[in-house]
RNA sequence: CGGAGCGUAGCGCAGUCUGGUAGCGCGUUUGGUUCGGGACCAAAAGGCCGAGGGUUCAAAUCCCUCCGCUCCGACCA
């Protein structure tokens, strides 16, 4: 290929909307415009590399024994009512219309569409274990898009299904994806490690989701050096001791005017905020549930809605705050609440809390020397592990003090279990004649999300470094002078040398100073570059030089060997 | 959905407070000098100043409404 006619266009500044390094040199380099605020269009240069990484996951999901599919964007509401999805992802969905009045929504994912459509293919127990896959474009009316590509409206996702007879083959199933995930990010050039997760609203318990750790992750990750336990903070467990504070005076009210956030309360009494009781009124499936935090701690709502079973979870609005309590937010506390029967639910390292500070359900006021046993009616079950775990907690595992890092997440393996193929009778007949329902997991990588994360994870201040696996070219030959008729020779039969040995080659014919065509070598970050040049020629050959190389180590060889130089470290780099 | 900020040439921005001929840098085109890490000179093209309404002799600028974008928060298979 030749630059000339390639459409590469690269940016000299940052695109002004872009924050992070990833989101500036997708769209400086020319790999993506935006279209509109969260979608994106893809220049020929993104696009050859979104073509490579689909292939990776092609290859490897085929080699896992996954059947590649492909299923309508447009999904039939009947589809999504029947989980009552239709409902509950709610908002999330882009939902229309037909002429016909006929509703359907953009598919922001497909268990549903899958479920329905090998329930129909699938009937006998000799089609089983069967696991089948689609690289298809999403849709999802994020309340934020941001970062480019890494949270759009439109994303590009490998989306795999597996059905399986029975609990065991899920399992298998299950590992088989893992083992495929790994995989995937490897040839990719990803460092993408997996981490325990929260199920959410798909299903069951057991899901891992694999992250980038990058600091411009939106995910916290609590992370163990000690036994390598990873969890997303969503999930990751606590197990404070009680805090066995003893007996304390009877409690008091202080005025505090003016007081409302722990930081600010903590500060007006000169106390620490950990001394604090945090109360916060949710909203659990419309009831009001009181929930009690250490002041230097925030509701996990992951957890709080597995342990009260609750469908919906959200910070109440405030006049239920003031209806349950009497008292506006920042003066609420779990102490004679204006109604009586709230219920009050404390995290774990509240029990036997003592001599602690809360609101008073009386605005301008708060309470010291509350004893919660004594003093309010959190029942002894009401207790739970219900706060977001935070750097230097125990570990779970080991008991050694967590890191909490920042991740990517670029793929996620559920186990489903049986809820959709129970909503959609989804059976099968064993070989008794038995009627049975087939246990499913489903397993996403987001695609161009991945795309983006190898840029956060891999660039320096010139531009991106590519792995050779996924680089829109593999090597680039800058033709220094291209009207030197001996030197465009040189570049021409190198190009066709390298093809020939499988090496993506693109040569810079552009008429440009070299300098123009290093530095745009580097932001687009082409693993090996090749300059070739009159001069270079007559001073003993070209020059080969890896992006991620120091000039230093730039190697000369003469013409006729070049090809065969930057085809072995194209190899070399695919190896890792 | 709450809070804040921004919409001016392909990209990055100034001009808006204090109304008076629409500017700068990059990129693009042409000519010339250059030529190994984003050269220089000269010339040129390119704008419904987000949209609609209002005030005014006169609106990018003041007022109203709407739309879009970005950030923080809430939310998030």
């Amino acid at each position: 290929m030749r630059w000339t006619k390639s459409l590469i266009t690269t940016l000299r500044d940052n695109p002004g909307d872009a924050e992070i390094d990833s989101h500036k040199l997708l769209v400086r380099a020319g790999l993506v415009r935006k279209t509109a605020g969260g979608l994106y269009s893809y220049l020929p240069l993104g696009m050859r590399t979104l073509e490579k990484i689909k292939r990776i996951v092609k290859e490897e999901m085929d080699r896992a024994g996954a059947l590649e599919i492909v299923m309508p964007i447009l999904q039939p509401a009947e589809l999504w009512r029947t989980t009552g999805r239709w409902d509950t992802m709610g908002a999330n969905m882009f939902k229309l219309r037909d002429r016909a009045e006929r509703e359907a929504a953009l598919g922001p994912t497909a268990e549903e569409e899958v479920t329905d459509l090998v329930k129909g293919v699938v009937g006998s127990y000799r089609q089983l274990p069967v696991t089948v896959y689609q690289i298809q474009w999403k849709f999802r009316d994020e309340t934020r898009p941001r970062f480019g590509l890494m949270r759009s409206k439109e994303f590009l996702m490998k989306d795999a299904y597996s059905f399986d007879r029975d609990a065991e083959g899920a399992d298998r199933s299950y590992r088989t994806m893992y083992a495929a995930y790994e995989r995937i990010f490897a040839r990719c050039g990803l460092k993408a490690v997996p981490v325990q997760a929260d199920g959410g609203d798909m299903g069951d318990s057991m899901t891992h989701e694999f992250h980038v750790l990058a600091d411009a992750g939106e995910d916290g990750i609590a992370w163990c050096e000690g036994c390598g336990y990873a969890a997303n903070l969503e999930k990751a467990g606590r197990t404070p001791p009680p805090a066995d504070d003893g007996p304390c005076p009877p409690f008091e009210e202080v005025a505090t005017p003016g007081a409302k956030t722990i930081a600010q309360v903590a500060a007006f009494m000169g106390l620490a905020p950990e001394l604090f009781v945090k109360s916060l009124v949710y909203s659990c499936d419309g009831k009001p549930v009181m929930v009690c935090v250490p002041g230097d701690r925030d509701v996990n709502e992951v957890k709080l809605k597995r342990f009260l079973g609750a469908k919906t979870v959200a910070l109440a609005d405030f006049g239920a705050v003031l209806r349950a309590t009497g008292a506006n937010a920042g003066f609420v506390g779990p102490v004679k609440p204006a109604d009586p029967a709230l219920r009050i639910v404390a995290d774990s390292a509240l029990r036997g809390a003592a001599g602690r500070i809360t609101g008073a359900n009386k605005d301008g006021f708060h309470l010291k020397n509350v004893d919660l046993a004594r003093d309010t009616s959190i029942p002894a079950g009401g207790y739970a592990d219900l706060a977001t775990a935070a750097a230097g907690d125990a570990c779970p595992n080991c008991g050694k003090p967590i890191a909490v890092k920042r991740g990517i997440e670029v793929g996620q393996v559920f186990k489903l279990g049986t809820k959709y193929t129970e909503a959609f009778k989804a059976t099968y007949k064993n070989d008794k004649l038995e009627e049975k329902t087939m246990i499913m997991g489903c397993y996403g990588v987001g695609v161009s999300r991945t795309l983006q994360a190898v840029i956060e994870q891999s660039h320096d201040k010139d531009g991106i470094v590519w792995p050779a696996s996924i680089a829109p070219y593999q090597a680039c030959i800058c033709l220094l002078d291209p009207s030197a008729p001996d030197a465009a020779k040189v570049a021409d039969e190198l190009e066709q040398a390298l093809e020939a040995r499988g090496v993506d080659t693109i040569i810079d014919d552009r008429e440009e100073r070299p300098g123009v065509k290093f530095k745009d070598a580097d932001l687009i970050g082409f693993p090996v570059r090749v300059v070739v040049g009159s001069k270079g020629l007559a001073n003993g050959g070209v020059e080969i030089k890896l992006r991620r190389e120091d000039k230093s180590k730039t190697r000369i060889v003469p013409p006729s060997g070049a090809a065969e130089t930057v085809a072995a470290l194209i190899e070399a780099e695919m190896r890792g």
